[in-house]
DNA sequence: AGCACGCCGACT
DNA sequence: GTCGGCGTGCTC
């Protein structure tokens, strides 16, 4: 009998498993943790087979220090949910593993305390042993607690004795008490009476319960989608499953979270964002692995929640880009999220207002069910959508006439208006008009933006600060300005134009903090301002009974940019923008200031016609070869000089060479638009082919040639798969 | 990724 | 004479 041998994930960037000798390992010890020598130090990993054999010879092999046992194991579909995207995100396996696995469970931490649920009772045999029993025995007393009340749970019992903990678990044994767990009320409050739409919706998906069945549900703000999650979730929890519910990003997740548990008082509802501490993270992740979680709300990371019982995943938001990793293994939540409803064999809903072409493509294909929530009865306040030509109107401070005599207007109805503008800081750039100099950040090919309100110029993309110089650096004019306009010049244009109104800016100076977030919602709420100016910041999620008017400036930019993607996000911002207005019983207005009204986006947008924009775009994608229509992935490269990351890429096109199929195309290595970021250069080569596992194939063979490739020590690089931003 | 080992410049 | 630069090689 040979001795057992573990293989093991390791946090480290190798795309192999390591083996150990571990005399004590058995067949169920997979998806376990454990403790292993790994050179000179220890780590933490997880089994991933239990061998009897190793490729390795025997005296290579060291034997693993501890296999931890406080938990369950991983289960199998997760550690394949975990294979499965090491492959297809090119990634290191034990990589994939730690990145999902909360901290504290890889460390050799104690676990944190699950919340006791156990309910006991005495049996018959206990009862018959209670006479016999000192009656000041702790265990007597127990019993006869037990004997008068029926069912207790362990904090109950603990206040009989606090020898409770200690005692219960023998008194189990000797058979006197029978444990079982305690049943969570599962009902859900009663919610609004649901629209046919709505009605239908839920049906369609409530039928494909314990199959997989993707579904787009494409309705717009207000339409009432999260009613139909609830409804879904209510379904899933009456059959005993788990729901999985994934949204964006921390900011809107307190009030979904809300939300949910206002309608699932008595279920178990576990949330899972990356602000959460350490120990509530490991907590939640093991009552889900644990299956005592009925409800996983949580941002991208949570689609790699355990979910033993999982019946149903709800992607809402679907098109947002924050469910895409944008650093180490660069996932798609959401498309993680549909492999998983393939893998379990539950249904998936996609929720959005303006479903990523991808999704839309899939629906219009059939490989999608669409769902569909026009909400006639919200339709008719949905706001009234205008462009304002600025080729025709004069400009003052970077706003028309129009729009400033409609801002005049809700102030004197004393209602609120919104700027958007998605550019914060005072100025893009400070600049000399007599020698042609502009602030630039050393480290990086950006302008350093001049922020007024606490005279510095900042560089955006890393960070960078300087004081205002007050003279041209290189000429010593002393003549130099700001040249543009961001949120905080608008915000003084406006206060200088309407004296009497209160201006409130909003974007990530004016609300840092989350407590300064939630003081500026607040003072919205109240009406302590008139006249709101902010970026995207804004565009999200919250309702503002109160407001009227939309006002749109610099939008144009995205129509001709060269990210293809351009467009998608910029009819999905406005729409969300536009949301924002007239959304009780006042009708709202947007004004959208632009050189282009005819342009097929605004006008779309005016009609509020998702589906002709998107018609519209996918058939450029199609001309053009975009995706959905190819499958792309981007090998970049960052290096200290820019030459050496075009050489690492060049080098990487020339082996990949040799390994394409016809079916792979090469484009050029360039540098990247924002080809300097924090003193690094960096370029990208684009691949891309029509079929996706002709594209798979050739990258996993053509990244094991990669990384045999000897890279100076100063070039870092990576993969993108299916990447959003170029 | 760490962390070793391993050969060539300015200093206690 | 040493401390230390980071080039290459390994981790079961």
């Amino acid at each position: 009998m040979t001795l057992p041998i573990i293989r093991v994930a390791l946090d480290v960037p190798l795309m192999r498993g390591f083996d150990y000798l571990a005399s004590d390992a058995r067949a169920d010890d997979v998806g376990r943790r454990v403790g292993v020598p790994f050179g000179r130090g220890e780590k933490i990993g997880v089994i991933l087979e239990v061998l009897s054999t190793s490729e390795l010879p025997p005296e290579k092999l060291k034997p693993a220090r501890a296999i931890l046992r406080d938990a369950p194991p991983l289960p199998a579909d997760w550690l394949a949910l975990a294979d499965f995207c090491s492959r297809y995100y090119q990634h290191p396996l034990g990589e994939v593993i730690a990145l999902a696995l909360p901290p504290a469970l890889r460390r050799r931490d104690t676990l944190p305390r699950l919340p006791d649920r156990r309910q006991f009772r005495i049996t018959e045999s206990g009862r018959s042993v209670l006479p016999d029993l000192k009656q000041r025995g702790i265990a007597a007393r127990l019993l006869a607690a037990l004997e008068l009340n029926g069912a207790m749970s362990g904090p109950e019992l603990r206040e009989v004795s606090a020898g409770a903990s200690r005692q219960l678990p023998d008194l189990v044994a000797k058979g006197w008490l029978a444990v079982e767990r305690e049943a969570p009320n599962l009902k859900a409050s009663p919610g609004p009476e649901l629209l046919a739409e709505q009605r239908q919706a839920v049906d369609a998906v409530a039928q494909a319960l314990g199959r997989f069945a993707p579904f787009l549900l494409h309705g717009v703000t207000g339409s009432g989608k999260t009613e139909v999650y609830l409804r879904l979730i209510e379904q899933a929890l009456a059959r005993g499953d788990q729901a999985l519910l994934l949204v964006p990003e921390i900011a809107l997740t307190p009030q979904l979270e809300a939300r949910v548990s206002n309608r699932f008082p008595g279920a178990r509802l576990v949330s899972l964002h990356s602000s959460l501490a350490e120990g509530a993270r490991a907590a939640g992740f093991l009552q889900a692995l644990e299956g005592a979680a009925d409800i996983v709300l949580g941002t991208r990371l949570a689609v790699f929640t355990p979910l033993p019982r999982l019946g149903l995943i709800v992607v809402d938001e679907e098109h947002d880009s924050s469910f895409k990793q944008q650093e180490g293994m660069r996932y798609s939540a959401r498309d993680v999220a549909v492999w998983r409803a393939k893998q379990r064999k539950v249904p998936i809903v996609l929720g959005s207002a303006t479903p990523s072409l991808e999704s839309w493509a899939a629906a219009q294909a059939g490989r999608y069910t669409l769902l569909e929530l026009t909400a006639r009865a919200v339709a008719e306040t949905m706001p009234e959508v205008r462009c304002v030509d600025t080729r025709r109107e004069k400009l003052q401070d970077g706003m028309s006439e129009h729009l400033l005599r409609a801002i005049a207007s809700r102030l004197e109805r004393g209602e609120q208006s919104l700027i958007f503008l998605n550019r914060r800081g005072y100025a893009p750039v400070l600049a000399c008009p007599a020698c042609g100099w502009v602030s630039r950040c050393p480290g990086c090919a950006a302008n350093l933006v001049v922020h007024l309100a606490d005279k510095r110029l900042r560089c955006h993309h890393c960070g960078r600060e300087a004081r205002i110089p007050v003279a041209c650096p290189t000429c010593g004019n002393q003549d130099i300005h700001p040249f543009g306009r961001g949120t905080q010049r608008l915000e003084e244009a406006l206060t200088a134009r309407f004296p009497q109104a209160r201006i409130l800016r909003v974007d990530r100076d004016s609300a840092k903090s989350q407590s300064r977030w939630h003081g500026v919602l607040e003072a919205i709420h109240k009406g302590e301002a008139d006249v709101l100016v902010g970026t995207q910041m804004l565009a999200k999620g919250h309702d503002f009974p109160n407001l009227t008017l939309v006002g749109v400036l610099n939008a144009d930019a995205a129509l001709f940019a060269a990210d293809f993607r351009a467009p998608e996000r910029l009819f999905s911002q406005l729409m969300q923008v536009g949301g924002r207005s007239g959304r009780a019983a006042l009708p709202g207005q947007v004004l959208v200031q632009t050189q282009y009204p005819d342009h097929p986006l605004y006008r779309a947008l005016a009609a509020h016609d998702f589906a002709a924009f998107a018609a519209g775009q996918l058939a450029e994608r199609e001309r053009a070869g975009f995706p959905p229509f190819t499958h792309q992935a981007i090998l970049r490269a960052e290096a200290p000089e820019l030459k050496q990351a075009l050489a690492f890429l060049k080098t990487a096109a020339e082996t990949g060479g040799e390994l394409r199929p016809e079916e792979v195309r090469f484009y050029d290595a360039v540098p990247m638009r924002l080809h300097r970021l924090a003193h690094l250069e960096r370029a990208q080569l684009l691949i891309e082919s029509h079929s996706r596992p002709a594209l798979q194939a050739f990258l996993a063979a053509w990244l094991e040639a990669i990384r045999e490739l000897k890279a100076p020590r100063a070039l870092r690089w990576h993969i993108d798969i299916d990447p959003l931003e170029f």
